[in-house]
RNA sequence: CGCGGGGUGGAGCAGCCCGGUAGCUCGUCAGGCUCAUAACCUGAAGGUCAUAGGUUCAAAUCCUAUCCCCGCAC
């Protein structure tokens, strides 16, 4: 099939990457134009960039399709099927409507729970117990098209966003995948969402971030996994030299009761509203991530210790 | 030119401001103690202090440039 791909970051690029090895014609790459981001403001392109570089693929980045002229060259590739994964532009109805079959989207939840930006880390928050990637068609609200494929993935006790997120993504590629080659063979059935139990993903921000320790143990915990690695929940320890922000990867429930943030061994097992969380692995500031192990070795943190 | 932290034996850090014998917590190896041990004791090996210049009698430490890693903000 002649198909455009449009994505941006890393869970569209295994999609990519395998739709590409299936021989479909690829007509163009849509992807978020680098912009400039990151330390020292460097432009960088998008992981789906730099992966269509190298597939040797037309990359296309426009800013966004309410320019008509956008929307005539996307008609003009004559496509098949548009296939959208974390894209992070807004189509048009023109767009959506453009390729033969029409666009589909990529998703990863069991909608109608968490249709948005970020559901892997929100459901992994949550708490929930298995989550899920979709290929649905899509309309012009917000992830709110009918089904066609889906696939549940359980979420684990040591799950990370990072953890959960590869599986997902590997396991998304495959099913859009199958997707594209059903669709080639014909019709697919679809199913429209339920009417109940829509909830939003909405997009982890900076302030959330910070390990509130009055909350219960496993909520500490499923913030920490759920925001792992990045953006990383972080809490603050006080040193001679002033407070330093440390970021917190992993971490497990602990059996243990104490004044919530007080650290209640020598381990990094830490008192919260309710139960305790063992910090498994740290980040702090200006350092690469480290076991716990190694972090207390040059930052001891003693028992009766409190964290910010 | 967004702001900032870091690169010191295998790991994690201190030392840098106020130049002058390479330190600490571990790990490794050898020996000892012990019923035994991830415990304890003794000893040993292991480092061009990121790289290249410069200042100086003398540079991990001061100056300049470069490379690499990371946090914040975006």
């Amino acid at each position: 099939m002649r198909i455009a791909f449009m994505g941006t970051p890393a869970f569209a690029v295994r999609a990519l990457r395998e739709i590409a090895g299936d021989g479909h014609d690829i007509a163009a790459v849509y992807t978020r134009a680098p912009a400039p981001r990151g330390r020292g403001h460097a432009l960088q392109p998008s992981p789906v960039e730099v992966l269509a570089e190298e597939l040797g693929l037309p990359v296309r980045t426009p800013k966004s399709f309410r320019d008509p002229a956008e929307v005539a060259a996307f008609r003009a590739l004559g496509l098949d099927a548009a296939v959208v994964a974390a894209y992070g532009l807004i189509l048009p109805k023109a767009v959506l409507e453009a390729p033969r079959l029409g666009a589909f989207n990529l998703h990863g939840s069991l909608l109608p729970r968490w249709r948005g930006a970020a559901p892997i880390q929100r459901a992994i928050m949550a708490g929930d117990p298995v989550t899920g990637v979709q290929v649905m068609r899509m309309s012009e609200g917000l992830d709110e098209g009918p089904i066609l494929l889906s696939e549940t993935i359980p979420i684990l006790a040591d799950d990370t966003a990072a953890t959960l997120h590869d599986r997902m993504a590997e396991a998304g590629a495959e099913l859009m995948a199958g997707a594209l080659a059903a669709l080639s063979r014909g019709p697919v059935p679809e199913h429209e969402q339920a009417q109940d139990g829509v909830v939003y993903a909405r997009k982890i921000t900076p302030a959330e971030a910070r390990i509130d320790w009055d909350r219960s143990a496993p909520e500490v915990d499923r913030h920490i996994r759920g925001l792992s690695p990045a953006p990383g929940a972080w809490f603050e320890v006080l040193t001679p030299r002033g407070p330093v922000r440390v970021k917190a990867l992993m971490s497990r429930l602990s059996a243990g009761e104490g004044p919530p943030g007080e650290v209640l061994d020598d381990n990094l097992k830490v008192a919260c509203g309710q139960g305790a969380v063992r910090l498994l692995r740290v980040q702090r500031e200006g350092r690469g991530p480290q076991d716990a192990e190694d972090f207390l070795r040059g930052l001891p943190i003693a028992a009766g210790e409190p964290l910010g």
